[in-house]
DNA sequence: CGGGGCTTTGATTGTAGTCAAGAAATGTGG
DNA sequence: CCACATTTCTTGACTACAATCAAAGCCCCG
């Protein structure tokens, strides 16, 4: 764990700014929530399940998952973040963390103080309420997973998986001719989706050879999103992160 | 769907003032959010996957669940609500409603405008904050649920499921000898953890025969909680509802 | 007392898990 | 840059949990 030279104005577009247009003096805000940016190695875990905290993180750089484990050696995937995202914040309602952050590449954090937090509630009621949509925008993804696990087969559920990454790499400009870089060894997919490696290995494999699929190394080619899009059972959802019934601007 | 007589002081106890203490004039803030109560026949749908909406509800009395359909014909719950919960925020961040809200029981709901949120986010950071960790609450539960969904077997599964009732029924004061009323038909039950009615039924048959649970019609008694919490593969969580970083009190 | 929904049970099928081992890729140190 | 070690991927054989299909019994409820 490094601290490294990266100025604020390196911060990437987070969540926030890429889905509600913000004015010059919330955006000066937002830069200014975290502390100063810190570098993780790839395999690094930022935060151990159980741990007490004080603080969630921005992830600036890189992917993080966020993990749960279970008495009997098993893990549940319940994200895989990538830069803009905000980690950690269900934990806010409990006195121990409730999952693990581990990095998936090298990447690069700020913590932000739940003090820091509070500050925001109290005297940012817009920026507060851009929170609870952000929230409430991670909860829907969190009920579409389950959807998909309780009602999928193992591919349907690869589909959705990967439309929905390319779907939020390629809001990050990370996505060329379909093909995104996958950090996630099978392995890893399998602990996503409630499956196991040799199952993933099996699946991903027929998806290569039914061509919805193309793969070299850790790059993956989304071959035939017609296909996939007609594989995943879900709808694509169109969020309206700032609709006009929030606090009004203040500056 | 019928206004009744109900007076605003019949609101039960809901989330927040479950878990925080309130000020008096913060819980009549809170009585005064919601619309007049409306009464809601067993079966009926409050509100359809996909419709148009403006408001949010609460859930004064009955049981409620929110569920998610799929193209080809299954369904997923991804909550049932209780008496207190807040129903339908996820849909806050869509042009329409994500899940479908339908009376398990006859129930009474209050409706709250998008208007009257905004107003409550606009003017009461406190209560801002306190919405903002009922939200993640609701978040850790759905990312448990998941983790029980991908990693248990039925009948662990289960035990998750009935112990989480009963906990938050004893809450509610509904639970007698470690017996409730369980209003889901096994089919629902199914369509909560991801299996089929007939799983649902031979394990439930087969967790009788062990005596970790007795049923009689619709009510069902948790026979041998030990044994069903050595079966559940998740911690309890005990959730710090109110810490202390929150916005101060305003009175 | 009839009927529809719910539960129960059996027989069969299928998706996914387990165990195991070899191949390929990746990483590391000399 | 090569050799070795480790991780990841791939494949096969077998097992098991859960789905499907079907039908009978039960229980409310009108």
């Amino acid at each position: 764990m490094h601290c490294c030279r990266r100025s604020s104005l390196d911060y990437p577009i987070h969540r926030f700014t890429a889905l509600a247009s913000l004015t010059p003096r919330e955006m000066k805000l937002l830069q200014s929530l975290g502390e100063p940016p810190v570098k993780h190695r790839r395999s690094e875990t930022l935060r151990q399940e159980g741990q007490v905290t004080n603080c969630v993180y921005l992830l600036l750089d890189g992917w993080v998952i966020s993990s749960i484990l279970l008495p009997e050696g098993s893990r549940q995937i319940t994200k895989v973040h990538l830069p803009g995202d905000m980690l950690g914040t269900p934990s806010m309602v409990l006195p121990a963390a409730a999952d693990t952050l581990t990095a998936l590449t090298d990447c690069v954090t700020a913590r932000v103080t739940y003090e820091r937090l509070g500050q925001l509630f109290a005297t940012e009621p817009r920026l507060t309420a851009l929170f609870i949509m952000a929230v409430q925008l991670e909860r829907l993804a969190l009920m579409d997973t389950l959807t998909a696990m309780g009602n999928a087969h193992a591919r349907q559920q690869l589909a959705v998986f990967l439309l929905d990454l390319h779907r939020r790499l390629a809001a990050l400009g990370a996505v060329k001719g379909d093909a995104f870089d996958l950090p996630l060894t099978q392995e890893l997919i399998g602990d996503l989706l409630g499956l196991t490696n040799v199952h993933i290995n099996r699946s991903l494999r027929a998806m290569e050879e039914d061509g919805l699929i193309a793969r070299q190394g850790q790059r993956i080619r989304l071959a035939d999103m017609a296909a996939l899009r007609r594989l995943s059972p879900l709808p694509v959802r169109q969020p309206q992160f700032a609709p006009d019934w929030l606090p009004p601007v203040k500056d």
